[in-house]
DNA sequence: AGGTTCAAGTTTTACGTATAACGTCGAGGG
DNA sequence: CCCTCGACGTTATACGTAAAACTTGAACCT
């Protein structure tokens, strides 16, 4: 009805076309549609204002609100790849938090892989309130600081996020108990197929994983570094595996499912079989783990609930409050990929 | 240096501040800063407010940019599943070519999963130039037209879309591929495995499936719906195959690698072996067909190719021009998982 | 009656930017 | 010598909203 026949687009109604309709000042729709118009205005006037936003299909304008109240109700979540079905999950939590606070989220693929991402934040295409930033390297958290934005850290090595609040998985338990599973079942020789990128995330593994191993004499770890690709890992294996002697692996843990689909690989063409010859396992339970025969036993991150978790601490961050940072329990899922060693040929 | 000791935050730094250190007029700074100033501002004043500038860390405001020129160069991608590898590449994709132009990209990862979208749109926490929808039922376009913001669909029918320009896939040719395939080894009876939810792009593959089958006298096409997951498609699998009979089908042609999976698992615990007893094939090429054995033969569909194709459409017409809107060619991939059907026991 | 209080609004201002419209000064032309 | 014109800016304004500060009129108290 407003904007009749003269040819130009239909322009969005504003608060003040609003107040016209409803007979009323525009500060009045302000305090209406916010919500804030209680023993400031008649029931009645409110209503009317209300019917006249509906029929003219008012929706405010962000741009002016976030102008005005100097915040944007919009986080930026780091991520080093989306193809990633554990960062897609994370992604998924921290907006589905997101939401509930009526925030947004934006993302930002890091296009160079775990823990690299150091180049110019898209900060530029969208104003931010915080930023939430999953496994990084120490160095890019020291760029990102630069924007002076709150920062919540995912993943990440808590001595080295400069301050930064930091919410961690608890990876440290989820290798224990990978490792205890593998000694319990009578391993004693280990064959890591690690990732060749360094970062926290991976070196907590590597870690954990000797330190472990350790508590039992006799025990060795061989490490070998692998793309976290299928066919790297797949040749990282077979190099690996070439070697034989006394100390020969039995059990081959993996980094992540997807090295471990590698192993997989490499066993075939060897001619072994999992988990006869070979133990496998892997961390993350992706839906590779289910895929593939035998079913991978590996560590379940609870991708979404940590995104989630993430995401309610930047908020926490945003509100002054402090935010809740102890690590969030992994579990092992044994499948099929893990058994007894095979015994030893006398 | 500008706000010493006085206790408040360090304030962003706005442009008039660098005009002030710049000893120039905050116009000024504008028209340097956009890079409008050749012919207005001698070299030597703009090269004295770009030091400014940078010396006090200025970054324009986002939201006062938006509100001034009524646009915000960011644009709304709606997907049903983040955690489908194929939507995290077509959102990569159109990052990629949002990112060339300067655009943001916000994401709607549609909670009720392929072409149910309806929901309000987080409009509410972003303000879009325009969106761009993918594998949408058609009352949820309408919905999503109903905001008024320039519109692209992907992988939805042209028919249904309403005059929005449609980016799609050759889905049909990647059917007939596949069909032609298995008819070329010689398969007569087909099990499909179709997506339980009605859309679109499933559609299409049934469609198009009987029709390159019907060529050939003689072929049979049983169909079983499945919801998108290996357990349902397991299930489903297992139901259609205890029938048997003349017309036993010999090629399990699945709506996507992981309804795929879900037959490898059928296939496995009767006791069958694929390809020798069964041909199986998918449609995506997401990692899953390279991760299970034998490989999957299965249509790749250039995901991230797709993402941008859809995201230069939808810029195209935010510029007023008319989007190549000719269909993306898709290829049929080749692995382990397709052979000649078994001889009939006589 | 005079004052106080309260509901129910309105008027005004600021957020930071982009740009249209306007000045000013010196050189060059008629 | 006046006038125009280009180079180099500046001043002023608008975008749409939120909220602080102000106005008005009636009810109530003493």
């Amino acid at each position: 009805m407003t904007s009749g026949t003269d040819g130009t687009a239909p322009a969005r109604p504003t608060s003040r076309d609003v107040a016209r309709a409803a007979g009323v000042s525009q500060a009045a729709v302000s305090l209406v549609m916010g919500d804030k118009w209680h023993g400031r205005v008649a029931a009645a006037t409110a209503e009317r204002v209300r019917t006249a936003a509906r029929e003219l299909g008012y929706r405010p304008n962000l741009a002016a609100r976030n102008l005005r109240l100097g915040r944007t109700r919009t986080a930026l979540l780091v991520v080093p790849a989306l193809t990633n079905e554990f960062f897609a999950g994370v992604y998924t939590g921290a907006a589905r938090v997101a939401a509930r606070h009526d925030f947004g989220v934006v993302l930002y693929p890091s296009p160079d892989g775990v823990g690299q991402a150091r180049d110019p934040f898209p900060s530029a295409s969208a104003a931010l309130d915080g930023i939430l930033a999953s496994s990084m390297a120490a160095d890019a958290v020291t760029a990102l600081r630069g924007d002076g934005l709150p920062l919540v850290m995912l993943d990440s090595d808590p001595a080295g996020s400069l301050g930064a609040a930091t919410v961690n998985l608890d990876l440290a338990d989820g290798i224990r108990q990978i490792t205890d599973h593998l000694l319990t079942l009578g391993h004693r020789h280990f064959l890591h197929i690690a990732s060749a990128v360094r970062s926290w995330t991976f070196d907590v593994r590597a870690r954990e994983l000797a330190a472990t191993a350790a508590r039992l004499p006799g025990t060795t770890v061989r490490t070998v570094r692998s793309a976290l690709t299928v066919e790297d890992a797949l040749a990282a294996a077979q190099r690996a595996l070439h070697t034989s002697g006394e100390t020969r692996p039995t059990a081959i843990v993996c980094d992540d499912d997807k090295l471990a689909t590698g192993a997989y690989k490499a066993a075939r063409r060897m001619g072994l079989r999992i988990p006869e010859h070979f133990s496998v396992t892997g961390f993350d339970d992706l839906s590779l783990a289910t895929a593939v025969e035998p079913e991978l036993t590996t560590v379940r991150l609870p991708a979404e609930e940590f995104g989630e978790r993430g995401m309610a601490a930047l908020l926490a961050v945003l509100e002054g409050r402090t935010p809740e940072t102890d690590p969030l329990p992994v579990e092992l899922v044994v499948r099929g990929s893990t058994a007894p060693p095979p015994r030893t040929t006398p």
